[in-house]
DNA sequence: GGGTGGCATCTTTTT
DNA sequence: GATGCCACCC
């Protein structure tokens, strides 16, 4: 089952100590040095960057104990925004650890959109938002704008609301209103988005509803028109932390600035080579001009890595020197150098799927990886079809992050949307969404004439609705209006009485949703059936964990902010994600695919320098999720729009000055070069195929217990086992020696004699 | 008003 | 290769 991030607002001060000695002095330890002056530095700003895999979670968290532990802040005076859920929770488990969970529950903790959701629930009042107020996602945006578009009689052929939405956004997230972005205007694109941004912007408001960048730039008006309800929150929280810097935008800078501006307390953590959001902008500036900022900030550099073998680190260095505009920073490890990183050509993507395949089993078997030990990365969304074939075929357990999640498939869509009609029946995007699902004698027409209506007479298309016999729609028409009204508003009615769980449950029933899904009896249909059980468990989780404060639009507003990937990977399973989504995650073995001009770095970013070294940026994340191991694939031809077209290896790859890459046979990589045109079975080492017959068994593996397992069923290698090499034949083992990548036997072969081999390599098969 | 079939159209990345 | 939109028929 599902279980949504939810935390109670924490206002209320707990019965904890003062101080927590003890506590503070353990924070202090395991951590290095320059950690640990992080997280004493307590007073005033500080500017940590952090390279990739330096432990940078695991110091902002120390810290936020810390404050605790010493008694500098009351929990409920810190504050720390980050941009997942997932990044937040990782965080709140960690500091339970150290200073314990009633503590730990009433830190502010949460991506930015959640935490100022909250804030406008609690004061959205004043500059005229109720606290049921719906959040829209690009879905529901998009979909207004189509039909204001149909309205100002744009075409979305010839100018898409996708892109309408993002010129909006992208104003929005600039803090440019509608008035003034007309005035920036210099493309017809642009001029249709300034006609329908300030509609845009009153259909919403219209509706009760916010949209994600609303939900950031409504939080900043409150605070200029109400200086008093800023005060109280600069006052409430003393300390202010906000993790991946690098990703705000201007109106996050903007409220990190306001809240900050008493106490100055402000901790920033990022890293400006791990950019990769400026697409919803993100301000790179924003990280680099902090010390311009606040002068008086505390800089300090977490560069040691824990994470990656050295020749890893050597490939994101060699990768990221290519960008200009960086922070100073030298990366360093004292991890071992590893092995070298695999470039792997392949014939098609569902070649580049199989040698994937390949590999992860190879891997698995041999040093006994654990499948949740894998991360197959990409680029965009749509790739992940031919790695996922691929695998399925071979039997190896995946999970896909991202791409369509639970909350954006419509069974869901539709279940909040009734939902979400109950506590705010103005909400115009949901109202139109299941006005005739499932069918009942709404159609078009009839809602069209109804919005005509609202518009004439300044109503929402609700209080159109409410008096539909004014209207002047057919008996038929009307009499299918008046049914649908009296479902919704029996259900409101009972708001207050009923349980919300419950609530759900009978709307969804009598709404006929639930009938219309069973009645297909497709096996899609009745999975759709079971997303929506799954969501009504949901609720009823809600519930029973939020107790007295469980409202439905407080349960809307918190799911309407969760992704996919918020959710935890528990089963044991390779995982495949976009690089974006990969961000600040690790794994013992990486990769990276679809490595080729026009996919990575995607044709639209080759022209401009600054989205170009973006895609750079989102390599070198790829690169340093990978622990241990790292592969790079690239296909010599690929299917893009339906036909299959050959394509060229990345510039990425190109540009690479290094020795720390071999080919798939083994060689050294050099850029420039056409890897190798001999036949395939020629090419390279050909993996063994002894492995590949077997059915693979789940080990749950993770690194820690990594057992050295070179065939199964097969045994161990150990001292007088009789064993075959692929090339020496039939053998006897005499001893062993060495640990680890190292771990060597001696071998007496009869026909060969005595030899020493790495068992990391020699892939012996014991056959007694 | 509702349902079906054919055509066109894109595919970045996400809170 | 999937989704959305339109035209056509019941």
């Amino acid at each position: 089952m599902r279980t949504f991030f939810l935390q109670r607002d924490p206002d209320t001060n707990p019965e904890i100590p003062d101080s927590l000695p003890e506590a503070a002095a353990r924070i202090l330890e395991g951590l290095n040095p320059v950690q640990r002056q992080a997280v004493q530095v307590t007073e005033g700003p500080v500017l940590i960057i952090a390279g990739p895999g330096s432990g940078k979670t695991r110091t902002l968290t120390h810290r936020i104990a810390y404050l605790i532990a010493t008694g500098r802040a009351r929990p409920h005076q810190i504050l720390a925004l980050t941009f997942t859920n997932k990044a937040a929770r990782e965080m709140m488990e960690r500091i339970e650890r150290l200073v314990g969970a009633e503590a730990a529950r009433h830190i502010w903790m949460g991506t930015f959109h959640a935490i100022f959701a909250r804030i406008l629930r609690r004061e959205g009042q004043r500059i005229g938002y109720t606290p049921d107020f719906s959040i829209y996602d690009t879905d529901d945006a998009e979909r207004l704008l189509r039909e204001l578009m149909a309205r100002y009689h744009i075409d979305p052929r010839q100018y898409s609301p996708r892109t309408i939405r993002h010129l909006i956004s992208g104003a929005k997230n600039q803090m440019i209103g509608p008035e003034e972005y007309a005035r920036l205007v210099a493309s017809p694109v642009q001029e249709k988005a300034a006609k329908l941004y300030g509609p845009y912007q009153e259909a919403l408001r219209k509706a009760n509803a916010l949209d994600f960048d609303d939900l950031l730039l409504k939080p900043i008006e409150l605070f200029e028109q109400h200086p008093d309800v800023l005060q109280r929150y600069q006052e409430r929280w003393r300390y202010l932390h906000i993790d991946e810097y690098q990703d705000t935008n201007r109106a996050q800078y903007v409220l990190a600035r306001k809240l900050a501006a008493a106490h100055r307390n402000l901790c920033v953590v990022g890293d400006d080579a791990q950019s990769i959001y400026a697409f919803r902008g993100a301000d790179i500036g924003n990280i680099l001009s902090f010390q311009r900022d606040y002068p008086d900030a505390t800089v300090i550099r977490l560069e040691q890595n824990y994470r990656s073998t050295r020749r890893i680190l050597k490939l994101a260095e060699a990768i990221i020197q290519h960008n200009r505009d960086q922070l100073e920073k030298r990366l360093w490890t004292e991890n071992p150098e590893g092995d070298p990183i695999v470039l792997i050509e392949a014939l098609s993507e569902r070649d580049e799927a199989q040698k994937v395949e390949q590999r992860i089993r190879d891997l698995h078997v041999r040093y006994g990886y654990g499948f949740r030990d894998f991360a197959v990365l990409y680029r965009t969304n749509a790739q992940s079809r031919s790695l996922e074939e691929a695998l399925r075929r071979g039997g190896i357990p995946y999970r896909v992050v991202g791409g369509l999640s639970f909350y954006q498939r419509k069974e869901i869509k539709d279940v909040l949307a009734y939902l979400r009609l109950l506590v705010n029946p103005h909400d115009a995007a949901s109202l139109q969404r299941v006005i005739n699902y499932p069918a009942r004698g709404i159609g078009q027409r009839t809602v069209e004439v109804l919005m005509d209506y609202a518009r004439q007479h300044g109503l929402s298309l609700w209080q159109a609705i409410e008096r539909v016999e004014e209207v002047g729609l057919s008996a038929r028409a009307q009499k299918a209006v008046q049914e649908f009204h009296f479902l919704i508003a029996r259900h409101a009615a009972k708001m207050d009485t009923v349980p919300v769980d419950e609530l759900a449950r009978t709307l969804l029933q009598e709404s006929g949703l639930l009938e219309e899904l069973r009645r297909e009896g497709t096996p899609e249909a009745l999975a759709r059936w079971e997303n929506v059980q799954e969501m009504l468990n949901a609720i009823a989780e809600y519930v029973a964990t939020a107790g007295e404060q469980a409202t439905l639009s407080g349960f809307l507003q918190e799911v309407a902010l969760l992704t996919d990937l918020d959710e935890m990977p528990e089963d044991n399973r390779v995982t495949l994600m976009t690089l974006h989504a990969s961000k600040g995650l690790e794994f013992p073995v990486v990769f990276i695919t679809g490595l080729e001009e026009g996919l990575f770095p995607l044709a639209q970013a080759t022209q401009d320098r600054k989205d170009l070294e973006e895609e750079r940026r989102l390599f070198y994340v790829g690169v340093t999720r990978a622990q241990r191991h790292l592969f790079l694939c690239y296909a010599r031809s690929r299917y893009r729009y339906g036909e299959q077209q050959p394509s060229v290896r990345s510039r990425f790859l190109e540009e690479l000055d290094t020795d720390v890459i071999v080919t798939e046979a083994g060689l050294p990589f050099r850029r420039g070069e056409v890897l190798d045109r001999r036949p395939r079975s020629e090419r390279y080492v050909e993996l063994d195929s002894h492995y590949y017959r077997r059915p693979l068994q789940q080990r749950s593996s993770s690194g820690a217990t990594r057992r050295v397992v070179y065939d199964e069923g097969a045994g161990e290698i150990v001292p007088g086992a009789r064993v075959e090499h692929a090339i020496f034949g039939e053998g006897k083992v005499l001893a062993l020696e060495g640990q680890g990548d190292q771990a060597r036997a001696i071998v007496f072969f009869p026909e060969v004699g005595q030899k020493k081999l790495v068992l990391k390599f020699a892939r012996l098969r014991r056959i007694d």
